[in-house]
RNA sequence: GGCCCCGUCGUCUAGCGGCCUAGGACGCCGCCCUCUCAAGGCGGUAGCGCGGGUUCAAAUCCCGUCGGGGCUACCA
């Protein structure tokens, strides 16, 4: 049996414009708009709105794309890799806007609107209204020779949508019913006098255009819904697209305090977050879980699963504040969670921000990053994390040299016996591996000079790894070497003030 | 000010009239494990903003109130 029609398919779109570093909350947007998509067998739509020459930068273009690219959010239809409603970039697009405009014009949708910021208010002050109410929709009726006049004085017109006089309002999947009350939304500016697009006409028309079927968007967008149902209305009327799309307004994601989070707050960046070592699978789950629940017992899961069970609806309806401490928790149970090999690729690039490392890295390095991996892929809340936990495995031994603190605090007068025991009885040894070298030192210093572990670990600890905190010791010291390792315990007994 | 949204542990959430003595996670505290730090295990801390209704029964529905937030550009 034919069917009768297609299934409608689902379409969503992610729009950012480019002007600055992405932040949490856009990346938050794009998942949920992915998800969505995924979900539905339905098409991830990627749009640059760029129609602010003064704002838009190619950095924070190329930014976007990489962030996109990094996370794994990619996209059916967008720049670089275009579709069916090319241009996907709003600065190439304005042969659609001009002639939208035309037609809104030309069917009396929308009109030339004369006043300034100044007159407006004005007029509010002069009638005992509260001057910041908003444009007053005194043009609408301007008749062809007040235009003129207002033309020969050299004034230039914007373009107004006239608002219907009704109340408007619509199904928000996440919030339910909303309206607002006809009279509160003032008609408001579609393009410049010149003919430049504004964002109000711009982003319905492309969702128009694009057959956008969800707009799943910020709450911070919630008030210019309105604004949009009665433009997708216009644009039906004038025979553009088929009406005003599903709206799904997601939760705010604040930071401190209870400030929507702003591309200026630090924290908000999303490549600090890739540069401190967080992967896409840990950041991508906790931005999920800022409006979204898997299940009741469980906040730890792949893209995957999330796509299988992700589910617009189930959204909560209130903001919520982006938690660092949960964030890197979250992050901690990826890594945990990835094959220790590809840990072990994830963690390369880090030796060499963290400057372990210098280039590419030699065999031998390689070889010593897969051995050590395992050691501190656990440990790690971030990648960054384990380059610095393994940095005394790689250092140069010239370059070697305790943490001040450290070594202030286990390299003392008191550290010598132990260190020249631990000497005494590792020298002795036929077989460097981790199971000899864990015998002979709790013989020498545990049983030897009876000390508790921790007291007798201390030392060797941080003159071999240089830090308090390190992989466990034994395999550390397998893996350092019986010659480096004795040279940095002699180190440290020198330092501490014994002599051998 | 106006319009709109939201209100469960410190934080993110589960809850969609009885299963709630309100569940989980992060954080925090304690204990266990232990060569450090983690991880893991066990236990603890802490919440339905308030007031009215509706109902045999309300965290769940309604109203009000208080509180928080967003928007209010010829930016997007």
């Amino acid at each position: 049996m034919e069917p009768v029609s297609t299934p409608s398919q689902v379409r969503v779109r992610f729009c950012p414009s480019p002007t600055g570093t992405p932040h949490v909350g856009l990346v938050r947007t794009a998942l949920f708009n992915w998800a969505h998509a995924r979900h539905h067998g339905g098409a991830f739509v990627f749009r640059i709105e760029d129609t602010d020459a003064t704002r838009d930068t190619a950095e924070s273009y190329e930014a976007i794309l990489d962030a996109l690219r990094w996370l794994g959010l990619d996209w059916d239809e967008g720049p670089e890799i275009g579709g069916p409603h090319a241009s996907y970039r709003q600065s190439e697009r304005g042969a659609l806007y001009a002639d939208a405009l035309r037609r809104l014009v030309e069917a009396g949708e929308a009109y030339e609107s004369y006043s300034t910021a100044q007159e407006i208010e004005a007029r509010h002050r002069a009638a005992g209204r509260d001057p910041k109410l908003g444009y007053d929709n005194a043009d609408r009726d301007l008749t062809a020779e007040q235009k003129a006049a207002f033309r020969a004085e050299g004034r230039a017109p914007v373009y107004r949508l006239r608002m219907p006089d009704r109340d408007i309002s619509f199904t928000d999947l996440i919030r339910g019913e909303v309206s607002f009350r006809a009279g509160s939304v003032p008609d408001f500016v579609l393009a410049r006098g010149d003919g430049t697009p504004l964002y109000p006409l711009t982003n319905p028309l492309d969702d128009a255009l694009m057959e956008i079927t969800h707009v799943l968007r910020g709450e911070d967008l919630l008030s210019s819904t309105p604004r949009q149902i009665a433009l997708f209305e216009a644009f039906v009327r004038v025979g553009i697209g088929s009406g005003p799309p599903v709206y799904a307004h997601l939760p705010l994601v604040t930071g401190e305090g209870n400030r929507k989070l702003s591309k200026r707050d630090p924290q908000s960046n999303l490549f600090l977050y890739r540069e401190r070592g967080f992967i896409p699978e840990g950041l991508l789950n906790y931005l999920a879980l800022l409006g979204w629940a898997i299940a009741e017992d469980r906040d730890v899961f792949t893209l995957e699963e999330m796509v299988a069970a992700f589910d617009i609806s189930r959204v909560s309806s209130n903001a919520a504040r982006f938690d660092l401490k949960k964030a890197e928790a979250i992050n901690s149970a990826h890594l945990r969670r990835l094959p220790v090999d590809e840990f072990a690729r994830r963690v390369e690039p880090f030796l060499r921000s963290e400057g372990v490392i210098i280039g590419t890295p030699a065999e031998e390095q390689r070889a010593l990053l897969a051995a050590a991996a395992p050691l501190v892929q656990e440990r790690s809340v971030v990648l960054s994390d384990a380059a610095r936990m393994l940095r005394f495995l790689f250092v140069d031994e010239a370059d070697f040299a305790p943490d001040a603190d450290a070594a202030e605090k286990n390299l003392g007068a008191d550290a010598a016996p132990i260190l020249g025991a631990a000497l005494t009885s590792l020298d002795a040894l036929e077989s460097w591996s981790s199971a000899a070298i864990e015998a002979a030192l709790k013989a020498s210093l545990v049983d030897g000079l009876g000390l508790k572990p921790r007291k007798a670990f201390a030392p060797v600890r941080v003159a071999v790894s240089g830090r308090t905190v390190s992989p466990p010791l034994y395999e550390s010291m397998e893996l350092l070497g019986r010659d480096r390792s004795l040279r940095r315990l002699r180190a440290g007994l020198e330092r501490a003030g014994g002599v051998r």
